[in-house]
DNA sequence: AAGTTCGTCAACCGCCGATAC
DNA sequence: AGTATCGGCGGTTGACGAACT
């Protein structure tokens, strides 16, 4: 009946990552992509689940995270963006290429917030705070106050304005922006999603043998946006090791003459859809 | 210098819808 | 049709460093 379960979880290492299970998890993602998380951290030669090696991948590993505050464009796009669509964090980072919902949920929380709150906003509502009520006189304080307002996140998010409900449907619209064929390796990021629905990502597919020749594609890239993608791996040495280092480290035998996401041009007009091009 | 408080953010937890069996 | 798992999402926690006393 159903499934085979998801992972052991007897045994499964928890908390930080280290530098080492780091290596191993881009290491094989480049080279096998993932069918399905469940298997990856086997394959890998991780004591993780596939959960913690999803999210690791999504939120600090991907090579195509921006990392870093956001920018006061970015801050100002978030708060749009909740005003109408609310807590759904991944919504909203999804119309911010390179950023990830649990990094825009913190930003939030710790900064976008007390902005808020110290411009006269609720940041729940968007509207103009209350003034503060007087404080209530002795006789006052006997009944039952008023039950106060609802915790935020059990509060439902503003109604969505109709020009969200209408972009969204153009996002669930299958045809896509730009032909199968123009996408010939897309970066892990990509391929990643398309393993999510379609569990027929070949190795090939995310980083083939000609990728790594093909270091003409690169000039596509500036390289000085991948600082970022560097700086991801919080640890010292990647930053001299590089992507061969990086691979290799991990035992995987797959020759790198270049970082393999320079062969990828990021077309960032496509808002909705992060859109590779060799 | 030592102790305490505050701020930040990576990672975990639990829930839910979709989906495989 | 029913059950169990997967993948994704949002809320929360806790470790760590910075600022403050």
């Amino acid at each position: 009946m159903g499934r085979q379960p998801c992972c052991d979880k007897v045994g499964l290492k928890k908390g930080p990552w280290t530098a080492e299970e780091d290596q191993k998890l881009v290491a094989f993602l480049l080279t096998h992509g993932h069918c399905c998380w469940r298997v990856v951290p086997k394959l890998a030669g991780l004591l993780r689940c596939g959960k913690s090696c999803r999210l690791r991948w999504t939120n600090y590993l991907r090579p195509d995270l921006k990392r870093g505050l956001l920018s006061d464009d970015e801050e100002r796009l978030v708060i749009d963006l909740h005003a109408q669509l609310g807590n759904r964090w991944s919504k909203i980072a999804a119309r911010l290429p390179g950023r990830t919902d649990n990094e825009i949920k913190n930003h939030w929380n710790t900064h976008i917030k007390k902005k808020l709150r110290k411009m006269g906003i609720d940041p729940v509502t968007h509207q103009p705070l209350e003034p503060p009520r007087p404080p209530p006189r002795e006789q006052d304080a006997t009944p039952p106050p008023p039950p106060p307002e609802p915790p935020e996140q059990q509060r439902p998010p503003p109604p969505p304005p109709q020009e969200i409900e209408e972009s969204e449907q153009e996002e669930q619209e299958p045809s896509p922006l730009i032909e199968p064929h123009e996408i010939t390796a897309p970066p892990p990021a990509a391929a990643a999603e398309a393993a999510t629905s379609n569990c027929s990502v070949s190795p090939a597919s995310v980083l083939s043998p000609s990728c790594s020749s093909s270091a003409s594609a690169a000039s596509a890239v500036d390289v000085a946006e991948w600082p970022e993608p560097m700086y991801m791996f919080g640890m010292d040495g990647i930053m001299d090791v590089g992507w061969n280092g990086l691979i290799s480290g991990a035992g995987v035998d797959v020759d790198v003459d270049v970082d393999p996401f320079d062969h990828y041009y990021h077309d960032a007009s496509f808002d909705d859809q992060d859109v590779w091009i060799i």
